[in-house]
DNA sequence: CTTCCACCGGAAGTACCGGTAA
DNA sequence: TTACCGGTACTTCCGGTGGAAG
């Protein structure tokens, strides 16, 4: 936190601050880190009659260039429809609301590694350059990535510019998950409740599994629910091991019940095939996806459409596939369920296809 | 060594939606 | 009213391709 509060310094002293890189897996504590000492930032500049404004976007989820100069935009004050502008149309408009006034404004793009994938960096060289134009106000730049490959993405002029800092965040080790979870532990449970062993377990999962420590609070929190539901006044060793595999099995729930209609066919036509069959070829549940919806009397996507469709659900994890070649009788994908059989049927079966599902 | 299958996946185009600006 | 915007969800077209069969 020190060091990004240094490298926004500048900001105070209405000069320019460098741009800057952040990178870290997800709960590491890069966007707290940054958001509480932009907070400090912010006090500091109200005693000294700056205007500063942060905008913090976190760009996966707004998905577009548009919605992240949108969320930009009105962070300024301006108001930005949500559709109908051209996206130059939105970069004018904030340019010009900068040029207009005096404002140090930084901006926060998180997950930019996510969003340059998709969409380039066209963006971002826009931003960085925007400076220049600039005769009274700042514009800071921190952008927030996963993961370090994100570098090779990005052209060389917006590489520099953006890069004249970089910080890393470290995965948590056990140790420091064991700080925090015991933090918590005195906060959220009764005394006795929460053993040594049990803060052990759950960091040492947490830290050989992902170094998370948002997950590894909700690990602990779980497995908390699971015994209290049980009836029993202390947490055990198995409530953990237990609210790993509930965790999962929810995530997989919900990731099903969300699906669009013809993904949850084809996760279906999967479920079923691979019963039979073990691995069904993406042929193979094409041809029963056209029977499925024949029968359902719905409209019928294209091949195309479904191969992309059984990528995502492979990407989600629902589904893995293998290619396998059969010489003279072609190449093609085996596929198969990787998430737990359970709750797919479950949250399959909160629909049409019940009982198409049970032939 | 060549052939040829059963797919893969990139690219461009279409239709539609809900919107703005002049 | 007209021209145009971006986003989503698809379709159409088509040039690959790994490796066993022949």
């Amino acid at each position: 936190m020190r060091n990004i509060g240094e490298i926004l310094a500048p900001l105070l002293m209405n000069k320019k601050p460098s741009n800057a890189l952040i990178y870290g897996k997800t709960g590491t504590g890069k966007t707290a880190s940054i958001k509480f000492t932009s907070n400090v930032i912010e006090e500091k500049a109200k005693g000294r009659g700056t205007n500063f404004i942060m905008s913090y976007v976190n760009c996966r989820l707004e998905g577009t260039e548009y919605r992240t100069l949108a969320v930009i935009a009105e962070a300024l004050g301006l108001t930005i429809p949500f559709t109908g502008l051209a996206t130059n149309e939105v970069l004018k408009r904030i340019t010009e609301k900068l040029r207009h006034s005096e404002i140090s404004c930084l901006i926060v793009l998180d997950e930019v590694d996510v969003f340059v994938r998709s969409y380039g960096d066209d963006l971002l060289y826009q931003l960085t350059r925007m400076n220049e134009t600039l005769p009274t106000s700042r514009v800071a730049i921190i952008a927030v990535s996963n993961d370090i490959s994100f570098k090779e993405l990005l052209d060389p002029r917006v590489l520099s510019s953006l890069s004249e800092e970089e910080v890393i965040f470290k995965p948590y080790t056990a140790d420091e998950i064991k700080d925090i979870l015991q933090a918590r532990v005195s906060l959220g449970f009764n005394d006795g409740v929460v053993s040594h062993e049990v803060v052990n377990l759950v960091a040492a999962l947490s830290a050989s599994e992902h170094g998370d420590a948002r997950r590894a609070l909700n690990l602990l929190r779980v497995a908390g629910e699971i015994a209290e539901r049980a009836g029993l006044l202390k947490i055990t060793a198995a409530n953990v091991r237990e609210a790993v595999l509930k965790i999962e099995e929810d995530q997989v729930f919900e990731i099903c019940r969300s699906l669009p209609l013809h993904s949850r066919l084809l996760l279906a036509v999967v479920l079923s095939l691979g019963k039979k069959n073990k691995a069904p070829t993406s042929g193979e549940i094409f041809t029963s996806y056209k029977q499925l919806v024949e029968k359902l009397k719905l409209p019928e996507l294209t091949y195309r459409r479904v191969a992309m469709l059984l990528n995502e659900l492979e990407m989600v994890g629902l589904v893995e596939s293998k290619t396998v070649n059969l010489g003279r009788h072609g190449r093609t994908r085996k596929m198969r369920l990787a998430a737990a059989s359970d709750p797919v049927r479950r949250a399959l079966q909160s629909d049409v296809l019940v009982a198409q599902l049970l032939e």
